[in-house]
DNA sequence: GTCTATAGGTTGATAGAC
DNA sequence: GTCTATCAACCTATAGAC
């Protein structure tokens, strides 16, 4: 797949992530220890830390691999017209830019309520920009429940990741599913 | 409050079970220890080793807390009759009956992940039991997204509260989300 | 019912040989 | 880069005095 374009010649590091990744979602980030991660992958704790200085800097890691996408999202938003389905438009563009990635990276962010938390409280986290998202594609005076409904239409991949639980519902499904909720959510009738 | 009618005499097991709920959600399952609880209530871990037997035997207890709301929801559906809305009656019945007791658990759920997981192979959880009331409410001739999309109705107050993370929206903000997402989730327009 | 003391195991992390 | 050996700190859980 070729995508390690950022440190050449670091394909264990990049290993090491995706393995982490893997664990990190199945057992939770207190759940699966380093040892696991290392024995996942056919080596020692001790060499694992020769490429990461703490199980920190691997979830770190991992946040950062995947930061840009909503700054992305507010480039694109300042350039739109302020149409009165800029909301929904948003919301669309978010949800049908998921890719299997971030499907990973929400199934993670589930599986890990309090680690997540502790990262926004750090500021390192990206859910805390939506906020600002949604502060540029709502009018100003907009009351809480309307920006708590927003924050729902953007959420809703996640709503759906959640719902699929020990269902058969494919990851294709799953984003129609999501894409539909937006739709609805994002209606005002 | 008074609502320890199940064990008469034994108000020092449901303090337990406060702390134990609130400090799983706060930090999760893993994340809180047996002494952080004990500390909690101004005890030693051996004390509250007195009361319960291990640390999972505490959270099955609040699971078993909180179990037969789904039963319940079950009898309710098999009396109603089978008009084209019951899945909105049905799933508007379930946002509207829920309470602060019920919130707390879906905020634990949602620090848990991985432990509700275990729980649902054990079989003791109460998600799964929700396939069974869709399995009612819905016809047998329902695809797999109609199904997922009625399970998001169903889960629109777990939506809601994920998506209120990091807001000031309250509770009655979160279930009025919720009870509004239910109902455009329904709709079959 | 609550305590002290401790067993027995796992964790994240480090030192140093190769 | 990978290894063995080791550490201090933490965990769940138990034994036994009061």
């Amino acid at each position: 797949m070729e995508n390690d374009k950022r440190r050449p010649g670091s394909e264990t590091r990049s290993e090491i992530l995706r393995v982490a990744l893997e664990l990190f979602t199945e057992r939770g980030f207190e759940g699966a220890s380093i040892r696991d991660i290392a024995e996942a992958l056919g080596m020692t704790k001790s060499s694992l830390y020769y490429h990461f200085a703490s199980k920190d800097a691997i979830l770190a890691a991992l946040m950062e691999n995947r930061r840009d996408e909503v700054d992305d999202l507010l480039a694109w938003v300042d350039e739109q017209p302020r149409t009165p389905d800029l909301l929904r438009r948003t919301a669309l563009r978010w949800v049908d830019s998921t890719g299997e990635e971030r499907l990973q990276g929400m199934r993670f962010a589930h599986a890990n309520g309090p680690v997540m938390q502790r990262l926004a409280a750090d500021g390192t986290d990206r859910r805390s920009l939506f906020g600002t998202v949604i502060d540029r594609v709502l009018p100003g005076s907009a009351t809480v429940p309307e920006r708590l409904r927003a924050q729902m239409a953007f959420d809703s991949v996640s709503a759906a990741l959640f719902a699929a639980q020990g269902t058969t519902a494919s990851d294709a499904d799953v984003l129609a599913a999501a894409r539909e909720a937006t739709v609805h959510l994002t209606d005002d009738a």
